[in-house]
DNA sequence: TGTTTAATTAGACAAATTCTAAATAATGTG
DNA sequence: CACATTATTTAGAATTTGTCTAATTAAACA
């Protein structure tokens, strides 16, 4: 039987001992090659097709953020383990839904490891016990923010007008409206998202995206 | 000549197992206990006195904010060197003020790490060459922003709480003044800053850290 | 077809802010 | 020390902004 084929790719030398240390005894895992930033891996694959690259590519910028379609497109069959030195837990929901099949971090021990590169080279998924409550987390707490924004298009175009510094005369200018009709909307606006003051709104506006600080 | 004796506390098995695989073929080092939370870490220096301490504290709290201060208690001859897998600048001068001995991140390669452990066991500072730059470009790099806030004290004072939400009147109760003296302030602050508006003053608190979003 | 929601507005009144002007204390400069 | 600058403080009048109450229109919905 073949053993399962690694290239391993992260920037951090002693994530890439110790990963090796680790695979080195086991009879039934090979490393095939070993990547510190994007431009090896790209040279790796083009040569070899594993079944599995384990790779870290956030914290650092080194394998760039098209590194997923680019092992896609040089080695399909290829599974991708992340092993992530990034405990965001926004990061790590974007490159779950970017793809990958099984991901840990890098507080995950020896045996986690070994387990989720063998699930791995079976085209399963597997992620260790912390991003798995991650998930379960982001999945389940529906209750909590079911609304990322229960504003009319009317109302975001005040917030939006507000956030960026005018007052209620100049934003009825500029939708041409009547000053009575921006202060009602501000006021349904407050009331929703159970603000109290302007400057409340402008960092609703900007922690939620709707203005670029 | 007695070799240099190691703790290593890191909360990444990977990082424990890379760090041990390096240093055990290395004749004039020896590690002498391994921790990967503040407990372990507490317990092995009640026991023995390394010669260094090699720690990653950042990233995840496993070592707690006074893990520098407990170790200069329980064993003050022994040197400290951060391996770190945080790339923050502000960080890293937080924890090199801090008064550790030596900081590498963990990008660092194999020679640097074992320069690092000799120069900081003979109590030399060594500084891997990415924090090196960093520390360069604080000291040197005045020129460009020597001028992180221009307010006055009181100026400040009325700029958070303007950014927290508070209306003038509200201001000048919590600062007993008149609610004239809070709209000078916020005028002389919107002069100064070149801000034509409440929410911008707002959006420039925020982005300066002068508020929590 | 009635009900809910979104969008709109006015008038009277209340509140917040600006403008003009100035006083005091502290600090720094020649 | 005298002078200039800056920080901090304040008032009164005039103006602007916002709140509250109430209501109308249009669209969406069951």
């Amino acid at each position: 039987m073949q053993p399962i084929s690694i290239i391993l790719a992260d920037a951090q030398y002693l994530i890439r001992v110790g990963l090796r240390h680790l695979m080195d005894r086991m009879d039934d895992i090979e490393i095939v090659g070993e990547a510190k930033n994007g431009v090896d891996l790209k040279i790796l694959l083009k040569n070899q097709s594993p079944d599995v690259v384990i790779l870290d590519h956030l914290q650092t910028n080194n394998f760039g953020n098209d590194v997923l379609k680019k092992i896609k497109d040089f080695s399909p069959k290829s599974k991708v383990l992340i092993i992530s030195s990034d405990d965001d837990k926004t990061n790590i929901y974007k490159t779950i839904e970017s793809g990958v099949n099984s991901f840990l971090t890098k507080q995950c021990n020896e045996e986690e490891i070994l387990n989720a590169i063998r699930a791995t080279a079976k085209g399963e998924k597997f992620f260790c016990s912390k991003v798995l409550n991650f998930i379960l987390e982001k999945s389940f707490a529906k209750e909590e923010d079911c609304d990322p924004s229960p504003l009319s298009p009317r109302e975001c175009e005040v917030v939006k007008l507000v956030a960026e510094g005018k007052i209620a005369k100049e934003i009825a200018d500029i939708l041409n409206l009547s000053t009575h009709t921006i202060y009602t909307h501000r006021k349904n606006i407050m009331k929703k998202l159970q603000l109290s003051s302007t400057s409340e709104l402008v960092r609703y506006a900007i922690t939620n995206g709707l203005v670029t600080p």
